[in-house]
RNA sequence: GCUCUUGUAGUUUAAUUGGAUAAAAUGAUGGCUUCCGGAGCCAUUGUUGCAGGUUCGAGUCCUGCCAGGAGCACCA
């Protein structure tokens, strides 16, 4: 990468380490560095020494920064590399050999697909795809929550109807499972007792006892076909789906290991992990009943992944409340002595909120992702008309994730019908328009240019814009990198928004098919088309598609 | 109670190991099409919650306060 290029030419210089960074204006070059203030060094010094490398065209000190401005045939090169390269554009393989898994998306069975979990499987999602671009292998994890104590709360509601009402359980929905889920946790406010109950039908689950298995059996078709259908709509694959059940019959060596370890003991007859030094609070591993924890599965889990995968980096796309919870896993992990050269990371999102608080589907207080997604795409049908439902789809759907993408990902969400439907602004819909005038415009011209002779182009006659579109054409790579070292995706839609900003701003500024000359006609085409294909690929990245028209 | 976390235009957000004039969208108002797509473009808004501190330089780091959110043993 350039950027270490010229951090490595200054180290040369002044054997200190110097930081290079990219100015948000031109005028300060394409890089600088504030190392000469750090370092106490005359800044002009450095500057001399440095101007005669072949990257740059000058070299300026301002206010004690050094700032590099690069030779335009940097530019004029980049370009012909993305009507080359196309949708390989800006992917690298930085991650040959290297494996990572993420485990994302995770919704739990017998509750609608909520909101909440719509940021961890997009975020997830386009996790996985940033780092498949940059070439690592990716293993996609959708840890179900399909086992667990809230398991005995339904189980034993169910059952209660079975009895009372001659219910049948294939014929139950989703939403009759949510109802019933909330149904309980009403009763059981009332009743404490019932929380006994539910915790006595989970230790049968886990047992092998058959009523308990065959009514949890049903709730989890029910809500996979309810995920599969949410999935389509939305787009994303997950290589794997091993839910927490899958780990039921792996937990116990590992509750052996604990034991040997000396890393659990009893204690109020659970067996319960102290950390030392108390430096994080204890956790139950395996209940007095004998049933199992999350997290004993989640160790579990983990022991399987490394096993299977041998990954270098474990993630976990999941909401910032578990942020303790990671903690505490990691460093058991770190006790166990598994995985010394294994990177785990916690990527939290920020909570999806209402305006009056949390959403809990507890108390029934829930927005489904359906309607949502819904929605989105009945509005993009109004802008678009009825005749293309496939279109209204991309665009809602685009609109959708985009929203939730663009936003830090740590930082809770308070849902907003409006904001989330939004179609116009730095929205996806903005993205995708902005990327069918490209097509549109290179269709009129006769399809993608081949054969510009980009290098015959003088950049010192070029229009402020169109140096600015392909200058900023070039810092793709940095932003995928960044955002992928990060984990934030919405580092690219910051990069791709602000593209298409100066891409739009050039369209009106600009004739590209009325250009003067045929050379300058070809290049604004070429602008065009790179401009094009950096949305596609950027959105590509996203999980959004990128229509031709709209 | 303890721990973690957030506070930026009216609203929703951005801001590259601390960097140069804090940037967008949205809402409102006005304007832009003899010409490549008007889901577009242009023009008009700031005590970064408050008070200190560190630094050449603070939205960013430290301390205190105020206000929100999350978590803290048999939920996940």
């Amino acid at each position: 990468m350039l950027r270490e290029e010229i951090e490595n030419l200054i180290e040369r210089a002044i054997h200190k380490k110097a930081f290079v960074e990219r100015p948000d204006d031109f005028n300060y070059g394409d890089f600088s560095t504030n190392v000469a203030i750090k370092e106490k060094i005359d800044p002009q010094e450095i500057a001399d020494k440095l101007k005669e490398s072949p990257l740059f065209e000058k070299v300026e000190v301002v206010n004690g920064f050094i700032n590099f401005f690069l030779k335009p045939e940097h530019f004029l090169e980049n370009l012909s590399q993305v009507l080359k390269q196309k949708e390989e554009y800006g992917s690298s393989n930085v991650g040959k050999g290297k494996t990572i898994v993420i485990d994302y998306s995770g919704p739990n069975i017998a509750k609608s697909f909520g909101i909440g979990h719509l940021r961890s499987t997009i975020i997830g999602q386009a996790i996985y795809n940033l780092y498949k671009f940059l070439g690592y292998k990716c293993i996609g994890d959708n840890h179900l929550g399909d086992w667990g104590t809230q398991f005995g709360k339904l189980i034993f509601q169910i059952e209660l109807k079975i009895k009372n009402e001659k219910l049948k359980i294939h014929e139950l929905t989703i939403d009759d499972l949510e109802r019933l889920y909330v149904e309980f946790h009403k009763e059981a406010e009332q009743n404490p007792v019932l929380n006994d109950e539910a915790r006595a039908w989970f230790k049968k689950l886990e047992d092998g006892d058959k009523k308990a298995k065959e009514i949890w059996q049903a709730c989890k078709e029910i809500s996979l076909k309810e995920f599969a259908r949410i999935y389509s709509l939305l787009g994303v694959k997950i290589d794997n789906t091993l839910g927490e059940s899958f780990y039921v019959d792996k937990m116990q060596p590992i509750f052996e290991e604990m034991k040997d370890k000396d890393l659990t003991k009893q204690s109020e007859g659970a067996w319960v992990v102290e950390f030392p030094n108390n430096e994080l609070s204890s956790l139950v591993l395996m209940k007095s009943d004998g049933a199992t924890t999350y997290y004993l599965r989640d160790l579990a889990t983990i022991k399987y992944r490394l096993k299977k995968w041998k990954p270098n980096i474990i993630v976990y796309e999941v909401g910032v409340d578990q942020s303790l919870y990671f903690k505490q896993l990691f460093k058991t992990v770190d006790l166990l002595g598994w995985a010394k050269d294994v990177r785990f990371e916690h990527i939290v999102h920020g909570l999806m909120r209402s305006k009056t608080g949390k959403f809990s589907t507890r108390k029934g207080d829930t927005i489904h992702l359906e309607d949502v997604l819904k929605e989105a795409i009945n509005k993009a049908k109004e802008l678009s008309g009825e005749k293309n439902k496939e279109l209204a789809k991309q665009v809602g759907i685009g609109a959708v994730k985009y929203n939730d993408l663009s936003q830090h990902h740590s930082r809770d969400i308070v849902f907003d019908w409006d904001k989330i439907l939004n179609l116009k602004g730095n929205s996806g819909p903005y993205l995708q328009y902005t990327f069918a005038r490209t097509q549109s415009v290179l269709e009129k011209a006769g399809g993608s240019p081949t054969s510009v002779k980009i290098n015959k182009v003088d950049f010192e006659v070029l229009e402020e814009i169109e140096k600015i579109l392909l200058k900023k054409l070039s810092h793709f790579n940095e932003a995928i990198e960044q955002a992928a070292i990060t984990f934030s995706p919405n580092l690219i839609c910051n990069y791709v928004f602000d593209l298409a900003q100066s891409f739009n701003l050039f369209y009106n500024e600009i004739q590209i098919l009325k250009a003067d000359t045929e050379l300058q006609k070809q290049f604004r085409l070429a602008l065009t088309f790179g401009v094009g294909q950096v949305i596609k690929n950027s959105l590509t990245i996203l999980g959004i598609e990128s229509p031709n028209k709209m």
